[in-house]
DNA sequence: AGAAAATTGGC
DNA sequence: CCAATTTTC
């Protein structure tokens, strides 16, 4: 009998799973799932304690809709990816493995690692890898001279009109296998460190997953367009943590939208949301074709120039959320209270660290994915270089939000703001984003910082720091 | 996916 | 004078 072995990394489900179909088509195999916490590379990748919790509930989940397949999970931990290696080796030995299938994963130290597995393996074991996390294979989608789009719109309009001329296929979950299985055991718990997740937030499951995407695609994403900006509403999908490890595929996604609004790929209801899917391609698609931007490498090089401030105590104070602007603050305790933070929100403190505080976009990018429920290198790394305008098709170097500004805008009666910061229920909502003009006026001092710097000065430093690395 | 300054065009 | 629009950073 011949065994199949499903190597599962971000892509913990058992529906639209290209590998573990693939891997199933064979009706006569035995299949076998392995997971392997690699906590030393986690810790290097900077993995939120709270995505590893959520990693480590869809394990359990997907342990229980395996084994009722007839389909045996092993979780097992190695410390980094080199010792993934010598792990797999060993591991397809005494299971006697015939196949590997796994789905790729984009980055490059994980693709550096898979090549080395390969090359342990083949040719004793047939290695087959997928484009699972993805609606496109990166590579695929290029300008005439069949290099990538630099510019998100153009790439977008590609992207669309080949979804038009074939849409990517969901695949099934598995069917019930007639192979017996051992009695599942339980899971060893992985060496890393976990933080409760909300189960309002984040409901784990894959059938909780499936069922959020359900109703977000029936009764929001045509509201999204206008409700996304405003973080008071519950206007989003929140669906980001679940395609972040593999729960849902952008495929299911996709259909899904499709089932509900078919205009979308017309630019009907839906093309908004529809969108956002397709930023999140236009980053991994990047992340293959400039492997820089894995090693924390701008892609402006002239903004490497810049000379960022070295100021650990203003740093803490933009995490902690206590600069003085209401906006920021409220967001930043929104992270790191939930592990997730409005999108609006994550543009208006990176802008905030970069541009106000000059500091490093890279500080930001890791404090993020030290936090994020979400954490996915090519979104947040794509995210912060947009915001840093170190990126492609970034906003220009001379795009620096007003953070009162936006908070009026997209907050105005402070709603959101209020919900994180308690210190300031008494602020009237005239004065909500500027609570110290107000205090000023009632000569009365608040539990709230005044704003740690001064946005117009900061502004005027900004663009020149940035001037004098161009012309550097 | 900006904001502030400068200019225009109505009165 | 003042709001709308354009230009500049």
């Amino acid at each position: 009998m011949t065994t199949h072995l499903v190597w599962f990394r971000n892509d913990l489900r058992v529906n639209d799973n290209l590998a573990l179909a693939a891997a199933c088509r064979d009706p006569g195999a035995r299949v076998i799932g392995i997971f392997i916490a690699t906590p030393l590379q986690w810790r290097k990748h900077e993995m939120s304690p709270r995505q590893a919790e959520f990693i480590w509930q869809h394990l359990q989940s997907l342990h229980a809709a395996l084994a009722e397949r007839g389909i045996e999970l092993f979780v097992r931990q190695a410390d980094g990816f080199d010792d993934c290696v010598g792990f797999l080796q060993n591991f397809c030995e005494t299971q006697k493995v015939d196949a590997l299938f796994y789905n790729y994963q984009y980055e490059l130290n994980e693709r550096q690692r898979d090549a080395a597995v390969e090359k342990v393996l083949s040719p004793g074991v047939v290695c087959q890898g997928f484009d699972d996390s993805v609606l496109l294979p990166p590579g695929s989608v290029t300008t005439g001279n069949h290099e990538m789009y630099k510019v998100f719109t153009p790439f977008s309009r590609a992207f669309i009109k080949r979804l038009n001329e074939g849409l990517p296929e969901c695949v099934s979950a598995p069917q019930v296998r007639k192979t017996t299985m051992p009695e599942p055991q339980k899971l060893t718990v992985f060496d890393y460190p976990c933080q409760p997740i909300d189960p309002n937030l984040f409901p784990c499951g894959e059938k909780q997953a499936i069922n959020q995407l359900r109703l977000f695609c029936r009764q929001s994403v045509v509201d999204y367009a206008q409700q996304r900006d405003f973080p008071a509403i519950d206007g989003t999908s929140r669906l980001s943590a679940y395609l972040a490890v593999g729960v849902l595929s952008p495929r299911q996604c996709l259909h899904r939208l499709l089932k509900e609004h078919p205009q979308a790929l017309e630019g009907g209801g839906g093309a908004v949301w529809l969108n956002e899917l397709i930023w999140r391609e236009f980053y991994r698609h990047l992340l293959v074709a400039y492997p820089k931007l894995c090693r924390h490498q701008p892609f402006i090089s002239w903004t490497d120039n810049v000379t960022w401030r070295q100021d650990d105590a203003q740093f803490v104070v933009w995490q902690q959320g206590r600069t003085g602007f209401p906006i920021v603050d409220a967001a930043m305790r929104q992270l790191s209270s939930t592990g997730w933070m409005h999108n609006r929100l994550r543009m208006v403190v990176a802008s905030f660290l970069v541009k106000d505080l000059l500091v490093d976009w890279r500080q930001g990018e890791r404090y993020f994915m030290s936090q994020l429920i979400d954490g996915d290198l090519a979104a947040n790394n794509g995210g912060w270089q947009w915001a840093a305008s170190t990126g492609t098709d970034a906003a220009p170097y001379f795009r620096i939000f007003n953070p009162t500004t936006q908070g009026e805008r997209f907050d105005g009666k402070g709603e959101f703001i209020r919900q994180w910061l308690p210190e300031l229920s008494r602020v009237p909502d005239k004065h909500i984003h500027t609570p110290w003009v107000w205090a000023e006026k009632q000569s009365l001092t608040l539990d709230y910082p005044r704003p740690i710097v001064d946005h117009k000065q900061a502004r005027i430093t900004t663009l020149a720091a940035y001037e004098a690395a161009r012309k550097s």
